[in-house]
Parts: C-alpha cells; structure tokens; sequence
DNA sequence: ACGCTTCCAGTTTTT
DNA sequence: CTGGAAGCGT
C-alpha cells in the first residue's frame, strides 16, 4: 500500500483510494494529475485485483498514455499491459475492429486524415456541381467534424438547417461524404468515435459485452471532451458505474475542435451523488507565477472556480516587455536565453511559446543567428509531408482498393502520363457502373474511351498488383522496399537531384524506421506480428513520430501544443490585442474570449521559475505591418508580480541596454503609460476598457470583458456578478469606474 | 498533359 | 510573406 500512496499528498491520496462510484478530479495545472491517476490505476489491479483487460484508461494523446504506461509501470517494477489504454480514438478503433461488419464495413477500412477529408469534400463538391467559393472545403470537413462530434448524422444535419442555404448545402455534401466514405472503406477521425458510439447503441449484445467488460473507466483531460465522448464513456459505464474523470476546466483550450467544456462542469449533475475532490496544490510553480496566472483566470465566469497555491518561494516577478517589433522582439528573447546559457543554464529549460505558428519564423531566425539550438513542435508532423502521405498512399491502396482518394492521388505520380481528362473519365465510368476506380482502371482496355491511354494506366495497375500481392505476402518492412521500388517515387526525386528533393528522399527513408521501430514495439504490444493493417492505423493514429533531435534544445511551439508541459523558464510572445487575445476570439463572442484566457492560463502555468511576456508596438504578419496594443491579459495580473523592462530602441541592431522601470508602464511614443488604463481600442473616446471594474446602478458590479466601436457607438460587455452577461452601450451605461 | 503565371486567403490542431 | 489552387498557353 505505501507504495502507492506513500508520495502523494492528502487530496491526491482521497483520490486515489476512491470507492466505487463516479469520481471527479478537479486537477489545477501541475497538481500531480498523472501521478494521480497512475496511483489510481495501480491500486485498482493491486489492492482491488481489478484484472487490468477490464480497465479502459483514456488519455487524448499518445503520448500521455506512453507516459503513463511506463510510470505505472515503475510502480509496479513490472510492466503490465492494460490492452485497453489508448487515446479515444485508439480504443474506439480497436471495438469497431472487433465487430467490422456490424456497420456495413470490411474489414481492413483505413483511417483519412484531414488532408484526405478535404480531397474527399472537393470531389463530393465537384459531384455536386457546387462552387467551392461559397462552399470552402475547409469549412466543409469542419462542419462535418464538429457534427460528427455532436453526434449528429447526415440526416439529422439536413433537417435542423431546413432553410438555411448555406448549411442545407453543407448537408448535401455531407450525405454524400458519408456516402463515398463507406464505399471506400475508410473512417475520418470522427467517424471512429461517431460508429463507435452508433455500434453501441444499436448492437444489445456489443453493448452489453463492453459494458461488463469494463468495470473502471478512467478519462484524462476530461475537459476536452466532445459530447460522442461523453456518450461513449457514458454508455459503457452504465453497468459498474465506476467513471472516474480528470480533468481542469480552466484548461479546456479546445472548443473549436468540439470539446465541450459542459462536459467537465456538469458532471456532477450527470452522475449524481459522484465524489468531488480539487487538486489545488501546484508543485510546479512559483508564487508570483502561480498569483499571475491567477489573476488571469479570475476574469472567467465559466468556471468551476480553484485558487492554485504553492509551497515555493515567490520567485522573480512576471517579466514584462514591450519590443518595437516582431523582429525585436525575437532578439530579445534570443538575446536573454544566449545570456542565461552563457551563466551555465541548459537549453532545454527554455521554452517560447506563441498563438500561431507563422509566429515561429522571426524567432527562429534570430536563434539561429545566434547558433542557439531549438526544436519547433507541432507544425506539419512527419506523416503528413506530400512525400510520406505519396508512400503511404500506396500502401493504403495496396490494402484498399476501393480508396479513390488515394487512387487518385498516386494514379500520376510519380508522372506517367494519366492526366485530368483519363481520371475524369475512369472516375465517371465507375461511378456509372457503381464499382470503383481501381476496377476500372484494371480493365481500362474493355473501354474505348479509355483505349488511347491504356498502356499508361496499365503501368500503374500492374504495380499495385504486384504490391496487392506483396502486402499479403510480405512483412511491412519488405513491403516499404517493395514499393519504393515498384512506385518509383525515390528514383523521380534523384533525378530531380535539389536540395528539396534530397530532403524529400531523407523522409521517405525515415519512414523506414518508423516502420521497424513500430515492428519492433508491436509484438510487444499486442503479442502478434505486426500486419499492415495495423501499422496503417497505427501511423494514422499517430503525430508525435518526428524524429529525435540530438542535444538540449530550445523548445518553441504554440500555446496550444505546450499544454500538459513545463519549463523552468517560459517565454510568451506576441502579447498583443488582435493575436493573443486573437482577432476572432475578440469580435466572435466572450465564450471564445474565455477559452482564450484559458490558454493563457495555460501558458503562464507552463512556467515553474520564471516567466516573461513580450508584446510589440508594430508588427508585420501575413505580410502587413500592424500596430497592436498590449493585451488585456497584461492588464489582468496585478502589478505588484509584475516587473517591467523597457528598453533603448532600435531595430534589431541597437544597443541591448536593458534598463528597468520600477513602474509597470507601457512604453509607447516614449511616453510610459500604466496598463490598466489602456483603452482596448486605439483612439477610442470611451473611458471604460475591457478588464476593468465597474458599477451599475441596477446591475451591481462587475467586469468589463470585451469591447466594439468607439465613441458614441460603444458597446461594451460586461459580466455582472448577480446580473449576469449584460451588452451595454458605453455612452448611456452610467457605469462608475470602481479603483481597485 | 504539363508547366508557368496569377490570384487569393490566411487561428489554434492532442486524433 | 507564404502556399495552394485555378487558369492559360504550349
């Protein structure tokens, strides 16, 4: 038993030896969650004999379940392979592999990625004779992948936008996505969740196996939750009962992508009489961190509400500083880790972190000018370069010929003369005959509309016979050999001979050894060979595969990839109004202006020492050049954790006199100014801003959360703490400014 | 069929 | 400023 709860303190511990029943963590940023949850995994099947084929331990990344596989792992001193834990999107893809036919499916169905999803939404919409102008694919697989999440069909989809040209049009091509889907054998990410769901519900004995089965179901991250998520793990714990979620409402970053920060802050209405238990201690970092961050939270209204508190010491205050540009701004944070390296700190307790990616580029620039070594996360993953997804395309079909989408794709690449005018026409042959393209390309001599481009055709054919073959016979990394070979991919890129197609030339082969690494993990794993099938899924399921780079490095990503991660030193940049808050969150509504302060929280909490925050007067993005103000989330933390630096001007190249200010104002035309008293916009007449407080007379008080136009026509909204979300215009409001 | 030019839009992205 | 897509000329 100590063991067990012997590290861990008196709420993680109520947490860990929870009875039966729904249990509900409410787990701050670097309160020990994992460790949490690894305890709990590890005293069900130690001190509860839980078998562990009967728990389903549900995390959203791999690489979360890598970890707490080997860390359960380390608690036991053996390790113990719990088949069912994965991300959602693993898991449910293993159930639906157990019953494939159960939904019309064979088996061997691939899995499409966005980059398909959109292919298979242009061609629906070229069926459809449907402009793509006012129907843009992206917003198209979008729709489609936040209905999906929803739980809602094709069908479903049409009758609640009856009316609505733009979305009846989106559930035209809807139906039809769905419809080309099953005939190509393949499922998007949704779908595995959506079939999943749909399996259970309409399959008593699948439903009832499952629900048996599992007698613990245990979800990370229980914020990002969509509602098919919630459906899913509802449904299978209805039987035991036994759900026990983590999760942080106060990092739920994800709502664009359909989670559904309800989930997290119903659940105890969902699931009565569920035990409740706040991690508020943070072991990670410092007061002045801790105090800033949450200050920042504080102005949410949709929120659990949890103050963070520390054991550590105060640390240094909040950094502050205000570059004259993008380019400046990037050397200073150069600038600052070169310094702190030279003093003897390692690379990789730096981390820089931004909204968007384009943001990367002047950062990167300025690091590598100083020779400082860093590592760009996120941004395209390994198996989503056009030379991979080529290979793999390949294989896919090889698997799976019904896949037009991917006949398509390899049908004329490398070139071998099948131009637009043949696909059209083997496409609409097929389509008249109801079979795929693959068959008709096969018999493209029995067609004399196809006769004069046959022998081109049959080029390609005949390769992927050989490789159908191939893939039946072969172990995965023969097959790889097999069809650099037979595509002749690998050739058209030597004889390109760039630099480009050398580095093309490098990740095919890379390929390679993601493929005999998986080898070598699957038998592991599974206690089975690894099929080609089940690498496919394994790849489609995967983004975290990019290579390994050598050496401490500087880490620089997104705030969004930066969750679930810390640093002893974080630097966030690009504090501005119009990119962090960003533009959109700004105009849309205060719901998507919460979850933008939540990745704020969530990028001052990836700091355990110290932290330091950079806006720019000017900056040039996209190509143009704006001037933003600070963000209001700088105008949210209390002063006194603050401490702000300004410094000489120049551009780039000027002296790095670093002077400091013992104020906190802003420099702007030379004149420091306090941020609080900063208008959200530039030139506005109104004399409220956004975060600040104010009274009303029938209202009471409450914060002012975001603002629009100026002058006579402001309107400005604020949260009351009784009233509610009131819109108010700001010239007839009556709203006192209240000091704090 | 293919390559070259022009035009346009452009968050975040665990799967 | 980029990358992708559509359009046009060979």
């Amino acid at each position: 038993m100590d063991t067990i709860t012997g590290k861990l303190n008196e709420m993680q511990k109520k947490a860990v030896l929870a009875g039966d029943g729904p249990v509900l963590i409410l787990a701050g940023a670097g309160s020990g969650k994992t460790r949490v949850l690894t305890h709990r995994l590890a005293y069900l099947v130690m001190e509860k004999n839980v078998p562990p084929q009967s728990i389903m331990a549900i995390t959203f990344t791999n690489k979360a379940a890598r970890e707490i596989r080997t860390r359960v792992a380390r608690l036991f001193g053996e390790s113990v392979w719990f088949p069912w834990a994965g991300t959602f999107h693993s898991i449910c893809l293993k159930m639906l592999k157990m019953f494939p036919d159960s939904l019309g499916y064979r088996e061997n169905f691939v899995i499409y990625d966005q980059e398909d999803q959109k292919t298979l939404v242009k061609d629906c919409l070229k069926e459809l004779n449907m402009d793509s102008k006012i129907f843009p694919p992206r917003m198209i697989v979008h729709s489609i992948s936040r209905a999906k999440d929803e739980l809602i069909d094709p069908e479903k989809y049409k009758k609640s936008n009856e009316g609505d040209y733009r979305l009846s049009g989106v559930a035209e091509v809807y139906e039809l996505y769905q419809k080309k889907l099953l005939e190509y054998n393949a499922m998007d990410f949704g779908d595995l969740i959506f079939n999943a769901v749909t399996m259970l519900e309409n399959f008593d004995k699948i439903r009832g196996y499952f629900q048996n089965l599992f007698r613990h179901i245990l979800i990370d991250e229980y914020q990002d939750t969509n509602l098919a998520q919630y459906k899913l793990a509802n449904i299978l714990s209805r039987i035991h009962e036994n759900i026990f979620v983590v999760g942080d409402d106060d990092q739920s970053i994800y709502g664009w992508r359909g989670a559904d920060i309800r989930n997290i802050l119903e659940f105890e209405k969902d699931y009565k009489g569920c035990l409740t238990i706040r991690l508020e201690q943070n072991y990670r970092s410092t007061k002045n961190i801790l105090a800033a961050a949450n200050d920042v939270i504080r102005n949410n209204a949709r929120r659990k509400g949890k103050t963070l508190w520390s054991e550590k010491g105060d640390g240094s205050r909040v950094q502050c500083m205000t570059a004259s540009n993008d380019f400046n701004e990037a050397e200073k944070v150069a600038s600052i880790i070169a310094e702190e390296t030279e003093k003897g700190r390692k690379l990789d307790e730096f981390a820089v972190l931004y909204r968007v990616n384009a943001q990367s580029l002047r950062l990167e620039q300025a690091l590598k000018t100083r020779n400082i070594s860093y590592k760009v996360f996120g941004g395209t993953s390994f198996f989503q370069r056009k030379e991979v997804k080529d290979i793999i395309a390949y294989m896919k079909l090889a698997l799976n010929p019904d896949d037009n989408v991917q006949l398509k794709r390899i049908i004329n690449m490398p070139r071998r003369g099948i131009g637009k005018t043949t696909v059209t026409r083997i496409e609409e042959i097929a389509a008249s005959l109801g079979s795929d393209m693959y068959d008709v390309a096969i018999r493209a001599g029995d067609y004399s509309i196809l006769r004069s481009a046959e022998n081109r055709v049959k080029e390609f054919t005949v390769i992927i016979e050989k490789l159908r073959k191939a893939a039946k016979e072969l172990p995965v990394d023969d097959f790889y050999d097999m069809v650099i070979e037979a595509s002749g991919l690998v050739k058209m890129y030597e004889a390109e001979g760039t630099v480009e197609a050398r580095s093309r030339i490098g990740n095919i082969r890379e390929l390679k050894s993601a493929i005999l690494s998986s080898m070598e993990e699957f038998p592991e794993l599974t206690g089975d060979e690894m099929t080609l099938e089940g690498f496919l899924s394994n790849i489609a399921l995967s983004t975290d595969a990019d290579e390994e780079k050598e050496g401490p490095y500087v880490s620089i990503m997104t705030l969004h990839s930066a969750k679930g991660l810390e640093f002893p030193t974080v630097f966030i940049i690009g504090m501005e109004e119009g990119i962090f808050p960003s533009y959109q969150s700004i105009t849309e509504s205060a719901d998507r202006l919460e979850e933008e302060r939540r990745l704020c929280y969530v990028g001052i909490t990836r700091a355990m020492d110290e932290i330091y925050l950079f806006n720019t007067s000017e900056r040039t993005l996209y190509g143009h050049t704006q001037r933003n103000l600070p963000s209001r989330f700088l105008a949210e933390i209390s002063p006194t954790r603050m401490e702000y630096m300004s410094s000489g001007r120049g551009y780039g190249y000027g002296r790095k006199k670093t002077t400091r200010s013992t104020g906190f104002g802003l420099t702007r035309g030379g004149k420091p100014i306090d941020i609080a008293s900063l208008k959200v916009e530039a030139g506005g007449a109104a004399d409220v801003s956004t975060g600040q407080r104010v009274s009303h007379r029938k209202f009471g008080e409450g914060v002012v959360t975001s603002s629009e136009g100026t002058g006579e026509d402001k309107m400005i909204v604020v949260e009351f703490e009784e009233s509610g979300t009131k819109r108010l215009m700001a010239s007839y409001a009556k709203l006192k400014v209240l000091e704090d």
